[in-house]
DNA sequence: CTGATGACAGTCC
DNA sequence: AGGACTGCCATCA
């Protein structure tokens, strides 16, 4: 029978399960949030669910793109209400970009420490 | 089936 | 700092 349905359901729990795990206030990458879930390197499945996403008490606002910036359209809906959210828990958001993010991948220390507070 | 798309990321220049 | 290119993979036309 199908078992890729059954395996897409896992992973999309699993997605859903490390968004929820954001503590408030922090903020995760996409790639961040997929290998928290198992799944390195599928960025691109998070952005998936999240856009598909029915739940609304997911953390979905504090899912940022790597570079910090906010992964929505500047004139979408969803960016001012993102970037109200972030602001709503403290976080200083300027022209899309959260401040305290690395904004160049020159320096991956930070977010490290910004996200998830340690590694496993 | 092929090709394009996408709430992305990483590397190279 | 920013653009071009590649990797990944589910979904859609």
């Amino acid at each position: 029978m199908n078992g890729k349905t059954d395996v897409k359901r896992d992973n999309e729990s699993r997605i859903l399960a490390a968004i929820r795990a954001i503590p408030r206030g922090q903020i995760a990458g996409y790639g961040e949030v997929a290998r928290r879930a198992g799944l390195p390197g599928r960025a691109r499945l998070v952005a998936r669910v999240l856009r598909g996403n029915t739940d609304p008490a997911l953390p979905w606002h504090r899912v940022l793109r790597s570079d910090g910036r906010i992964a929505m359209a500047v004139d979408s809906p969803g960016y001012l209400e993102q970037t109200q959210r972030l602001r709503a828990e403290g976080l200083m958001v300027v022209d899309g970009r959260v401040k305290g993010v690395r904004a160049s991948p020159s320096r991956e220390d930070v977010l490290d420490e910004q996200v998830w507070g340690m590694p496993d």
